[in-house]
DNA sequence: ACCTGAACACCGTTCAAGT
DNA sequence: ACCTGAACACCGTTCAAGT
């Protein structure tokens, strides 16, 4: 009789119509604050916003009362921060894998990342925002800088020095200058293609593969 | 000794410690809906988002009850659409003001208008994310595409066009298309230096020029 | 014709209380 | 140790009523 409703668990999560949750014995504390971040990340997929996420919401998800995501976060910031961690490190963990998988070019590696950094941003494009257009990382002291920026345009910059350095690339601007110009196109790319939907704007692929050959100076 | 306050009217608009206005008389139901227009459009360039701005913030500082914008606007979105649009107007007027102090030149008038977009973005932050990333946007049937994106597209695919036919292009790709691929890469410029101010991202105008004409395939 | 007070169902957050 | 009900000040929206 469960088999008839599959994927019954995922539902559990992000189903409002649940109502309750058995009461946690002594040690699962910590099983409830892994249940409500993986709630939040699913209303925050669909939403695409933090601010349109509320914290009941999440609660009823769970099963749960809204006063006990207190007990494991301090607010909702506190919550939307603990989400977008782990977003960033799938995110971060995407893009490395997109590198490895290209080999050791490292013109190649710098497209990958770029091929792969755009395919995620539109297979989610509800984290994508909250990532990248959230009002809450405006408002905090950048967590998701140190835990992925920095590193992401970092090992960019190392790929675009090598290719510099074998004479690959067309042009002498700094590799950190031109990590950070890459990011700027690939940003635009799927921000505007998320947010204006209307426009036919093209296989996401071919884009990329035109500007970062363009930008680099490549052949 | 009303010219101790200097601005008052506008003061009058944005803040909140005003408690009432005079009742107005007949004719004076259009002064009002101004009012609530141009109060919205100062909060949300503070928020920076069309969630967070409350109706009700709006009517305190216009100095008038809650329900009385319900005489102006259907609902809270029907506002935005209407701040929406003025924006847009302010943009698209401020595009072809550029372009046209640029000249006869198609290339001056194509570099112009990108230097404007993001030098626009930039001097309004708020309001470039509500009209380029609020959920507004998503929801509605794209009343600023047609609105402005549409006639800003064909604005610069005609000055490729021209500039193409006098072979100054060093690339075969559609203007139309050539046109979509720059309005990516300015807005990446701008939503990543808004939305990430804590990167030292460098001077816009020196990046819109070096990916315009990269993108361009100009010399 | 123009505007408001009171009400409804929501929200984030707190706090005293229950198991 | 783990969780909740009730309360507070907010929100969008409606509706009967006041000038």
């Amino acid at each position: 009789l469960t088999a008839v409703k599959p994927n019954a668990t995922l539902q559990r999560v992000t189903s409002a119509s649940e109502r309750r949750r058995p009461r946690a014995s002594k040690g699962e504390g910590d099983r409830l604050r892994g249940e409500i971040v993986s709630a939040a990340a699913a209303l925050l997929a669909r939403m695409g916003s933090d601010e349109a996420l509320s914290l009941r919401s999440v609660a009823r998800a769970v099963g749960v009362s809204a006063p006990s995501v207190y007990l494991h976060f301090a607010d909702k910031d506190d919550l939307l921060v603990a989400v977008a961690t782990d977003l960033f490190d799938d995110l971060r963990h995407t893009l490395d894998a997109a590198a490895a998988e290209a080999g050791e070019d490292p013109v190649a590696a710098v497209l990958a990342r770029g091929q792969a950094y755009v395919a995620w941003g539109l297979a989610h494009p509800g984290h994508y925002k909250v990532l990248y257009e959230g009002v809450l990382m405006r408002r905090l002291p950048a967590p998701g800088l140190k835990a992925f920026g920095r590193p992401a345009l970092q090992a960019i910059a190392g790929d675009l020095g090598r290719a510099a350095a074998a004479g690959r690339l067309g042009l002498a601007d700094e590799p950190e200058e031109l990590a950070r110009l890459l990011w700027q196109v690939v940003h635009g790319m799927t921000s505007l293609r998320i947010n204006k939907p209307g426009i036919d704007w093209g296989d996401p692929q071919t884009d990329v593969a035109r500007l970062l050959t363009r930008v680099l100076g490549l052949a």
